[in-house]
Order: C-alpha cells, then sequence, then structure tokens
DNA sequence: TACCAGGAGAAAA
DNA sequence: TTTTCTCATGGT
C-alpha cells in the first residue's frame, strides 16, 4: 500500500483548478520527438531558457539528430551545449542517451518498444534517472507516465497532500492511480504545475492556514 | 554576493 | 539506507 494515497478526486480537483486559472499550456516546445529527449537531458538542473540556447547551438550546428550526436567530438558538443550548464556531464549523458537509442536500433524503432521495456531500458543508461526517462516517455513518445518533479513535491507539500519526500515511484504511482492513463491530461497536469509553481509558490506570501501561495488557485489563500 | 533553475550519480556517513 | 558532494552556467 502506497504512503502516498490522497483522497478520491483531490488530484483531479486540483487539476481543474490549474486548468481553470492557466488553460491549456503548450508543453513541451520542440519540433520533434527526438529533439524533446535531448532537451529531457539538458534541462536537468537547468532554467529553461538556457536549454533553449544549447537546442538552438546544436541546431545551427546541425548536432540535433542520433547520428550528429553520435558522430561529434565531446569538446564540440559541450561548447554546444554549455550555455545548458554542466556542459561536459550533459554532453556524456548525451552521448550514453544516443548510444543507447543506437542499440535499439534507433529512435523509431524504441519508440515502438513496449512502455515497460523502454522504462527500463531508459533507466539503464547512466545520466537518466526517473525525472528524464519519464519526460522522454510523456512528452517523446506519448506515454502514460506522469512526470514528478521539484514543482510536482513543492505544491503536494504546499497542500499538504504529502510530506514532498516520498519516493519518486511512490509519488508517480500516486497521480496514476488517481488519474487513470490519460497521455494529455498528464501533459498539461505537469505543465501546469511548473507554470503555477513559477508564478506563485515561490518568495511569495503563503496562506497561514494552507501553506497554499496567496494566490493559489484555490482563491482560499490568505497571506 | 548569494541563490536558484523543469537532476543524477558517486561517495561518504 | 540516507545524506552529502559534484557537476557549471546565467539570470535575478
Amino acid at each position: 500500500m502506497s504512503g502516498f494515497a490522497p483522497a478520491d478526486g483531490v488530484l483531479l480537483d486540483l487539476y481543474r483548478l490549474l486548468a481553470d486559472r492557466y488553460g491549456e499550456q503548450p508543453w513541451w516546445p520542440a519540433e520533434s520527438p527526438f529533439e524533446i529527449a535531448v532537451g529531457a537531458v539538458l534541462t536537468q538542473n537547468a532554467a529553461w531558457a538556457n536549454v533553449e540556447k544549447a537546442i538552438a547551438a546544436l541546431k545551427a550546428q546541425g548536432l540535433l539528430s542520433l547520428k550528429a550526436l553520435l558522430d561529434v567530438e565531446h569538446a564540440s558538443l559541450g561548447e554546444a551545449i554549455r550555455p545548458s550548464g554542466y556542459y561536459n556531464l550533459k554532453a556524456k549523458r548525451l552521448r550514453n542517451l544516443c548510444e543507447f537509442l543506437d542499440r535499439q536500433g534507433g529512435f523509431e524503432a524504441f519508440a515502438a518498444q513496449s512502455l515497460s521495456d523502454q522504462r527500463e531500458g531508459l533507466l539503464g543508461v547512466n545520466g537518466i534517472g526517473p525525472e528524464t526517462a519519464d519526460d522522454i516517455l510523456l512528452y517523446a513518445l506519448q506515454r502514460p507516465v506522469f512526470v514528478i518533479d521539484t514543482y510536482t513535491r513543492r505544491l503536494l507539500q504546499r497542500y499538504r497532500l504529502a510530506d514532498g519526500s516520498e519516493p519518486y515511484e511512490e509519488l508517480r504511482n500516486g497521480f496514476e492511480r488517481a488519474i487513470g492513463p490519460d497521455v494529455y491530461l498528464y501533459q498539461q497536469y505537469h505543465a501546469l504545475i511548473v507554470i503555477h509553481a513559477k508564478q506563485v509558490c515561490r518568495k511569495t506570501p503563503h496562506c497561514a492556514r494552507c501553506s497554499v501561495a496567496r494566490h493559489c488557485p484555490t482563491g482560499n489563500g490568505r497571506s
């Protein structure tokens, strides 16, 4: 039995509140599934604006393809993705991901595998943790996997739905059980959480009763 | 100047 | 098993 077991309907209610407030989110911004996979690695502990610079550099240098990333020198790749930070580390991780995809027969062949095989495979790649793997599965491969990130933990903590320190899989399973398999809803929910967290869950006065930011979508926040 | 941003893995306790 | 450290740049 999971420790993260919110009351029936609570997570869906929260989604509706966020959706009403922020509307539909165009998420994830990318021109191809492979670009999403690359972006998922580059966005590790990085601001998205810096990731965009790195992706633009990869495009400008013709490096945004599996073959190009397999062929490019480590130093050149690192230089291209420098704006996203940790460029040496991320260059290795991108290479690891590309070598893995190549062993699967390419991105398209990997996309045709079962979800369990895809997730297990990605998590076996050095540098691909659960959040990065699930970003790739949900946004690049349109798989029904809920992404848990720092913002999700922060939101659950704010709404007293979880401690925030629960294991990744426990939170993911909790969301998936509560919502049911729905790729579009998972994508929107995660996007809304990020949008909301950026706007009101940091450095803002919080409701003394529920700890939610003063401008929380419930509208009942009081600073 | 200090802190944070759409983490993950290795090392230490 | 849990916590801490490392990787690094750019914006606020």
